[in-house]
DNA sequence: ACAATTTAGTTACAATTGTAACTAATCTGA
DNA sequence: TCAGATTAGTTACAATTGTAACTAAATTGT
């Protein structure tokens, strides 16, 4: 009997997100710090300076989904290992560009293809139509989720 | 012209899998924490003995996918308000049986349709095929995430 | 039977993360 | 122009979480 006023965990939705990427990032987050020395704050940082060269903190912070004070943190600690350097912004003299010096980019050259082969170690048993349907999952129950947020007052 | 050598992390299932949880979980902890006073932690110990009474500390933490030392003080919070009971187990005196009280029924009562419903406006807008695809997605990742390991040496 | 090991659970401490308050620079509108 | 509000980023502190060491009970193998 499924009792109706019972809520089986392990078939929760948000539980099961919970332990996936729970597992998930301890993984990674093992891997980078073993093999590159970073966490994954800075990975990330590191990861949309990669991509789009000289933002500021807060553009950082708007990609990343990260709030300001750890893009903070991770900066600081990458300017420390400098893999990252910054320049104070001529029109705006509160913010700096942030970009990936030589190290930085040489970092990030060798996890990229880490994290690509991690996705696809994760990815393979994965049906194309499985995987097209997780996306647009993903995609979903982000935009409702950021809707509802907790203001599911009821 | 779709650079080889970069990484879109708003692409990456990892980071995708982390933003997602970090806004479900946020929401549903300031949901818990507001209307019932309750982490989440307390809410996976109380919602293992919910469904299962009389467990002991350890196999909550393998239910929960919670460490011991998590499920050790969720629980001694949970015994302070009174929520949980515990008696020594007669045949290993190192154990409790954990169960919940009467007030922890309660609450359970209550949490129960809330997370219910928060689930079900999460999964609004999602197509039944993709709700099926979306299930065994999560089955197989976390499947494949707890095999391939941090041992992801490469 | 009992020394050595294992297991349950807690406690103490370290590291990470979140929150609030702060400084400095910019923007806004009377 | 300049007082008040806003924004960028940092710092200080609180709360949460992870790690290691610990106590007590049970189990194991001789």
């Amino acid at each position: 009997m499924a009792r109706r006023n019972t809520l089986r965990l392990e078939s929760f939705l948000p539980y099961r997100l919970s332990v996936l990427t729970n597992v998930v990032s301890t993984a990674i987050a093992a891997s980078y710090a073993r093999r590159f020395k970073l966490s994954i704050p800075e990975w990330r940082v590191l990861a949309v300076l990669g991509q789009t060269p000289e933002l500021s903190a807060a553009q950082v912070s708007l990609r990343t989904a990260m709030d300001k004070v750890a893009v903070s943190r991770a900066v600081a600690s990458l300017l420390r290992t400098r893999r990252v350097s910054r320049a104070i912004s001529a029109s705006d003299r509160r913010c700096f560009a942030l970009s990936l010096t030589a190290a930085g980019h040489q970092v990030y050259a060798e996890v990229v293809p880490v994290a690509r082969s991690y996705e696809r170690a994760l990815l393979r048993g994965l049906r194309l139509n499985d995987r097209r349907a997780l996306d647009r999952a993903l995609r979903l129950l982000l935009r409702r989720a950021s809707v509802i947020g907790p203001a599911h007052a009821n």
